[in-house]
DNA sequence: ACGTGTATGTCACCCGGTGTCATCAACTAG
DNA sequence: CTAGTTGATGACACCGGGTGACATACACGT
């Protein structure tokens, strides 16, 4: 046995999303989040860095899915092939938490703040990406375009994903979007 | 004679970058900024409604003259050239106010809170543009992912423009960006 | 001269976030 | 078995961003 309840993170993410979505996230306090999972609001600050950063932790795992299917494409693919190629994994992810994507996505949108915050979750995964992409040989230039396209594929895909009902549509809403940004840049 | 000194608001905004600039962001208290512009910090948020906005006024101006070149381009246009329509306005801006906007990229570059600012500042600009393509017709996904890829160009173009020291480079970087973008996605 | 509107000041308050020290079970060394 | 160490947590004081409520004083129209 060991001194404490397990889990704490675990705890205070199940605490914090129930709360938000009960009450709004405004009106829910970083105090009865913690108390709810049984800790004090400076616990609460030992495993999050702020108050909206309890709903992003899956953010990594993104970004580890994604750049695992870059690092999985074939060296002759073009630098948007490239980045694409991460797409299936995060597909495949996605697909298997529909609704708790949906609940979350619900939250954010409520909230200029964590729109803020998910922006800015992006724009870090645009950057690993470009990041990737310039290791492999891409120029800085193109690599920056590439991944600001894939990331802006997945973004638009995602929205219209969780206003849908189907699950596993996520994979072909990724590819009609790609196909359309492809039609609209297309002089 | 008024009763109060005028411009208060315009007060604030230079008290506000000169002393980000001179001692960073964060070290900045707001009660600092209105004391250096002879108010109080009561009335320093009723001017901008928190302490990053003093730094995004000029978002309005950004999207208003976007906004403007895009009601400007020819009916028969594709959406894309609708968009990039109004890179022309804003080019014309931005290249008067080289320095300032170097130093403001400089603050906003040394601060994660004031990145995420000026991405939902950016996306609220796609959503304006987006806005205004369906207003014209454009369809929904087109309209969207028109509106992305222009701001996109834009961005890039931007952080490029602010890195190096020509003033007037601003609209060859931007026509290069969407020619590397076009080149990018072309399958 | 008298109300009305408006920008500001004052003050009290809440909450997010941090630094510091204490606590106490689990583990490890001897 | 005992003593020291480690590590997650609690307790507490504190700072700064942000807000609500009320007071103040000039400008302006009547």
């Amino acid at each position: 046995m060991s001194r404490w309840k397990p889990d704490a993170q675990g705890r205070l993410m199940k605490a914090a999303i129930a709360l938000f979505d009960e009450q709004g996230y405004e009106a829910t306090t970083v105090a009865e989040i913690a108390e709810r999972a049984g800790l004090t609001k400076r616990t609460f600050f030992r495993h999050f860095a702020d108050k909206r950063e309890v709903l992003f932790s899956g953010s990594h795992e993104l970004q580890r899915l994604w750049l695992e299917g870059v690092a999985a494409a074939p060296a002759d693919a073009t630098p948007l092939a490239v980045v694409t190629a991460g797409l299936d994994p995060v597909a495949q992810m996605f697909t298997e938490r529909h609704e708790f994507a949906r609940i979350r996505a619900g939250i954010i949108e409520a909230n200029p703040e964590l729109q803020e915050r998910e922006l800015i979750k992006l724009q870090n995964l645009t950057g690993a990406i470009t990041a990737a992409l310039v290791e492999r040989g891409v120029s800085a230039n193109a690599a920056i375009l590439a991944a600001h396209t894939g990331v802006t594929v997945f973004h638009v895909a995602f929205a219209r994903w969780v206003e849908q009902d189907d699950p596993t549509a996520f994979r072909r809403l990724m590819d009609e979007s790609l196909e359309e940004l492809r039609s609209v840049t297309a002089a």
